[in-house]
DNA sequence: CCCTTTATGCTCAGCTAGAGCATAAGAGGT
DNA sequence: ACCTCTTATGCTCTAGCTGAGCATAAAGGG
């Protein structure tokens, strides 16, 4: 065949999305490049001198950040080239993969980072946070977007519509919070989110965007990647610990798998499923500055998931009332 | 901070895995660079043409076997160098990366493909194959691991002996089917699968490896990486479906859940299933070349999809006798 | 001692999953 | 036509899990 005639070497850069949750709010490690530019998630080239991608990708995030990475894991290669963006330069003469992935930290020291900051993840998806209810960022995306596949009258307009109101939880549907990647790629694609206009070069119609803070390049479309996955894995594998300190409560494990999920789950059921499947175990300690009775401290017993399958937590919401 | 001072760009390749059920059987798309040399996946580099990566994929894959690809979706990218292939050009001098691709395509006519080989997966992975109950290759697989984490005298032995208990069912642990990544990667590092041996450079000492062809440089690990995303997400996706023909019997449907799983399913339970969730409507004829009462035709409904969150095809095992 | 707040225990009904019994409807042999 | 074998299809039963909510415990602050 014909091999190597038009094959190219690929610039290939490392971008790490690194996930804390402080507070009860899920936090981004970001960076800002320049003053006024949007910021990026850490990220650098891969370097001959890099031994696997994870070590080169642990050792862009300590330099950008001074951060040491604990869990990580592969998210996702982009490599589609932004459109026209460097279109008067050759076909994609700058041509450069992204190879994603997550990592989970501990909730962070006020020490570190040396650089970088904690930023919430809400910060850049308004609509994804579901605790206190409806957010106010929802209603409108749905209006919009709804008006964008009717104006576009694409063939089957009639699927899209449908597409938007399950991702979107329109019209009775249920709210899935893992469907966040989805949710932004609709975004994008309905030229509702700053970055759909500068891959296509075109200035930003201003007010024609939703909520959210951008970010740099396709680092918002990563962030989201991170999420879905996250959302989905922590039902299925027991990453939620890698985010919990040493010690904690039921109750912070389960503000932190609410911050992650975005949803409000039902507490009483919530014990029952950590109990049920042997997941922790007492410390002996309690925490007193709960505001109420004092909670019992727990620690993760690394030896469950050499016991069962694939513990994980499954999440059982709350419903609340007028959200069918 | 010190950018580009090291940055390489690398090759990039493009790998395909194939994936069709024929005859009950799960098959794979190889091909045959060279007479002698095990089997590949069809794969090529990334082309400076190439629009997105996917379409170079397809690109390739078109190439390479003449086939036409549907359902396509990123598995995973595989970047670490071989330790010690190139050690005396450098360091790493011809690193490359391999983003590897799963597709579904429904049953291959026998026309197609017009080169290339449809394989059994189970040819490279036998003990992946619990449909006729325990596989001869099962159980001395669990023997030498487990003689080779105790040679080994690692730190954490005990754990080492767990997760390989836990992987392969050993001990009265039940099979979990979407380990075979994980089962692979412990072979890998036991040193029990020719390709260990290969990448390290030594030759493969006759008799030390376990039953199960090889493939072309990692590919068989990318195969792996296919196996255990495809078993996890029928069951939460209908992409069972990509795989049937436009009409089906349930029996075939079954046939193919099994074929991929690599277990066997309650047949009743499993029409259950189908029939409670809409996935499917029925055509109206009936499949007479059953060898029994003939069967009603089916098809998918595409529009479930829209219709409930996430519907797939949870999977629930007949267990067998002094199978515990 | 009362009130507020959070932690923890426990119950109950509906639903799901795992198993297995029973019947239907073809083909092929006698 | 009848019997037997084979696969398709219907239905039942039970244990366990899930979603919800009531009730009690244990702190701190008036």
């Amino acid at each position: 065949m014909t091999e190597s005639h038009e094959e190219s070497r690929v610039r290939v850069d490392l971008t790490a999305v690194v996930v804390a949750v402080r507070a009860g709010d899920p936090v981004v490690l970001t960076v800002s490049r320049s003053a006024d530019a949007p910021v990026a998630l850490p990220s650098g080239p891969l370097e001959s001198a890099h031994r696997t991608l994870q070590a080169g990708l642990r050792n862009w995030v300590e330099i950008e950040t001074g951060f040491r990475l604990g869990y990580v894991e592969q998210l996702y290669t982009f490599g589609d080239p932004a459109p026209s963006k460097f279109e008067h330069s050759g076909p994609d003469a700058d041509r450069a993969l992204s190879i994603a992935y997550l990592a989970l930290v501990s909730p962070p020291g006020p020490a570190l980072p040396h650089q970088g900051d904690w930023r919430s993840w809400y910060a850049f998806f308004p609509w994804e946070d579901m605790r206190a209810g409806e957010p106010a960022a929802r209603e409108p995306l749905l209006d919009r977007l709804t008006k964008w596949a009717a104006r576009s009258g694409v063939a089957g307009d009639r699927e899209v519509a449908d597409r938007i109101r399950l991702a979107f939880a329109g019209n009775g549907a249920p709210w899935d919070e893992e469907r966040t990647l989805e949710r932004y790629e609709m975004l994008y694609e309905a030229g509702l989110v700053p970055e759909a206009f500068i891959d296509r070069g075109d200035a930003s119609p201003a007010g024609s965007t939703v909520p959210g803070l951008a970010m740099h390049a396709d680092h918002r479309r990563m962030l989201a990647t991170a999420i879905s996955r996250l959302r989905a894995k922590i039902k299925y594998r027991p990453v939620l610990f890698e985010l919990m300190p040493p010690a904690f409560t039921l109750s912070e494990l389960q503000r932190t798998a609410e911050a992650l999920s975005g949803i409000v789950l039902h507490k009483q059921n919530f014990r029952r499923l950590i109990a049920q499947q042997d997941l922790v175990e007492e410390t002996g300690e309690v925490a007193t500055d709960t505001g109420g009775r004092p909670a019992k401290l727990m620690r993760f017993r690394r030896e469950a998931t050499l016991e069962r399958p694939a513990p994980g937590v499954r999440l059982s919401a709350t419903r609340r009332a007028g959200f069918p």
